[in-house]
DNA sequence: GGTCTGACCGTGT
DNA sequence: CACACGGCCAGAC
């Protein structure tokens, strides 16, 4: 057997998936879903290995701002940006327009808070 | 097995 | 208002 993921992986990959066509997240509240308030460093850590799932969407999360910290990451110049924008999110200077209003909380839409 | 790093976030000066 | 620093956890060397 594979050795199981990373249990914080995991999780964060399998909460990726449960985020909204058209919608977008925040590092700061997936790792805050998890419980792992403060950790964020480590959902954006976990996103680089997000590459290796077709049903991770990580150009879905974004910073706190709403800016597209990790496009560098993604393969191509804008490909993050373009996911985005073929979700019907408007981004402008690698920032999505109307975040807060697009703004997925899986803590609020998952009830994950205790 | 210790040390550095990382697509972040919050607070302090 | 701009910059610095600490913290959180896991992976790579």
């Amino acid at each position: 057997m594979p050795k199981d993921n990373t249990g914080f992986f995991d999780k964060v990959y399998d909460l990726a998936r449960q985020i909204p066509y058209g919608r977008v997240t925040s590092y700061g509240a997936i790792a805050r879903a998890l419980g792992a308030a403060g950790s964020a460093r480590m959902v954006g850590w976990a996103m680089n290995g997000a590459s290796n799932y077709d049903d991770v969407p990580a150009h879905r999360v974004l910073n706190r701002n709403g800016v597209l910290t990790g496009k560098h990451h993604f393969p191509g110049t804008d490909l993050m940006q373009k996911l985005l924008e073929e979700e019907g999110i408007v981004v402008k200077e690698d920032q999505v327009q109307d975040f807060k209003d697009l703004f997925w909380d899986p803590v609020t839409e998952l009830g994950f808070e205790d």
